[in-house]
DNA sequence: ACCAAGATTGCATACGTATGAAAGGTACGA
DNA sequence: TCGTACCTTTCATACGTATGCAATCTTGGT
């Protein structure tokens, strides 16, 4: 419990320089001389002294923190994110602060939430599944805080955000299922307030428009494993059941193909094919072996933290929308190939 | 970019108080009367006043901001703690900062991202999956900022730690496995510097050993799924191969399970029962269904921030090592009885 | 040797808050 | 009415750093 605590009046005293050197020393871009800069790392160094990053921020206004705002880290999608998010900004001396925001009380939450991040003086926000309330967000934006929604969009155009092109992603999932003769159609949505779930399955129907065809059933997963369960049982309980099923995310397709095979005894992609979204790391174990969109998620990162960068370095004040593409990767959950459908 | 900082000061003004009455009022357990805090609650209100944490935390000495060193994410046991961690910790007023290192250039790294953490001034450091130099665990103890292993224990008696009994955990493996018949053990190890690794060999081998067996295959995975599941292909890859594996973590037997199934074209359990330990959420998919032990993340979480908290608030300098039971959970990974075997 | 321009240094102050000490206010009993 | 004790409030200062400004030192050209 010693308290050893080292400050730069310290090292300027050993060093026998002025504290104004030793915070110069210390900021890069700053003049200080050949001569002194030696006495003050030897000073600093044996008295190991670290600059107060606090202290620092108090006058400078930089924080170095970034605000993480994330729902529910049992899709897996998210924890990538959150490591390379962290890992990307660290090499640039940043750093995130986490909050998780109980899915149950939506926007109220995140609104609370912000303003907890907001009395930290983070220089930017990212907003991982979860929206906000534009009176927040006008308020972050006076306090000049950079926000980036990440895998989310919102109507507020005033909101930068980075996605992935879920609508194309949703047409190219429908070309395929057509490409190989399926003709019965289901749907297992997300939760329905999520642009996700929306630009999904609007480009789902969008691809299955254009061939004339449309949805044969549709049911409500909510973006969680046990809802997405029930929605397939729901859907394929009964003989009239898909040939395919798009399932809104990786996550809860695991979740449908359980159900199918080891509850309905359907055989997968014979029976049924199955495609999902996202591409985590368990949709190419053979378990699953999963055809899905893959959302590049060092792409999204970097992306994020480029529009990040902008504004807390410009101050650049408009809002940037960036639109990733997602690539499909194809699988063993799709059949092969038309010739043997039905 | 409107630069609308509010300051204690401004709230004074306009309610015609002084700054210090302002700082009292935010300040629980002050003593303000009813009028002046009335004026103040009006002015704060209308000038959107919230107290700048940074600026406090510098005179306060607490940051009210604790470390998280994490290695790799894609073991699905830590997004749990993370978020478990993280909401807990935000329920007290603390919050989370996140630092990943590199898996890499293990404790070498651990320290330099140490470093780091300190210059944040948090109030305490937890680190999981990562071990640290005891010269550094001296520093932060200087600093009188606490340490907490999570997972992770380390000879140093300083170090306060919270694990799961692993030995037990290892034991009470073998001993299943020993019930229902088997004869021929093989162990994937993780990585061979952790200690769960260590330990739940250990109680493995022990295990085994009362019942006068020993291990016939050994392997290592280093705790990545895609090491597991070349360990995995060396192991099984031969006729004479184990009836039973256990795999250090349910990471791992993942991996393994999937080459047994779909590339050596073995049978589970048949042909081989397959034992894990942490009980991932995974596990309890049907596609795996995995035989495991299940390590309570609350729990751990509840005495990690107790430990903590001890430590912040009381100034308690003494370590903590606390030890979990972790409870068996028998699925279908596992052969149903010794009746049927070989 | 001298001067100008540039580089380096120190002084003083500011960032936004908490807090000990002192001053002011209130209530109550004698 | 006065004095005491207690509750509130303000004043002044401190936390550890960055930075404008003025002072000082270097450097190089003549």
């Amino acid at each position: 419990m010693a308290n050893e605590k080292v400050t730069s009046n310290d090292v300027a005293r050993l060093a026998g320089v002025s504290q104004s050197a030793v915070s110069r020393y210390f900021t890069p871009g700053s003049s200080v001389s050949k001569k002194t800069s030696e006495k003050i790392r030897v000073a600093a160094e044996q008295l190991g002294y670290r600059p107060n990053i606090l202290a620092r921020s108090l006058i400078t206004g930089r924080s170095r923190i970034i605000g993480l705002v994330v729902a529910y880290l049992e899709n897996y999608f998210y924890p990538e994110v959150v490591e390379r998010l962290s890992k990307v900004l660290q090499e640039q001396g940043y750093h995130v602060l986490v909050f998780i925001s109980s899915p149950a009380s939506a926007s109220e939450n995140v609104d609370q939430i912000t303003q907890e991040i907001l009395d930290y003086q983070v220089d930017g926000i990212v907003l991982a599944s979860a929206s906000m309330s534009s009176e927040l967000a006008a308020r972050c934006h006076a306090h000049g805080v950079p926000i980036v929604l990440f895998n989310r969009s919102q109507d507020d155009e005033r909101l930068s955000a980075v996605t992935s092109d879920n609508r194309a992603g949703g047409r190219k999932l429908a070309e395929l299922l057509l490409s190989l003769g399926h003709e019965k159609f289901g749907y297992i949505a997300g939760f329905e307030g999520a642009s996700t779930q929306r630009d999904r399955e609007a480009g789902f129907l969008e691809g299955l428009a254009a061939a004339g065809k449309s949805l044969y059933r549709r049911s409500v997963g909510n973006f969680r494993y046990e809802e997405a369960q029930a929605a397939a049982r729901r859907m394929f309980g009964s003989d009239d059941r898909p040939d395919a099923v798009f399932v809104c995310n990786d996550h809860m397709a695991f979740a449908v193909m359980d159900v199918l095979r080891f509850e309905l005894g359907l055989e997968i992609p014979q029976d049924v094919s199955v495609v999902g979204f996202d591409d985590v790391p368990p949709a190419r174990w053979p378990a699953y072996n999963l055809t899905t969109i893959r959302q590049d998620v060092d792409a999204m990162v970097a992306e994020t933290i480029r529009t990040l960068m902008r504004a807390i370095d410009n101050g650049d004040d408009q809002a940037r929308r960036v639109t990733l593409d997602g690539t499909l990767v194809v699988r063993g959950s799709t059949r092969k190939c038309p010739a043997t459908s039905n």
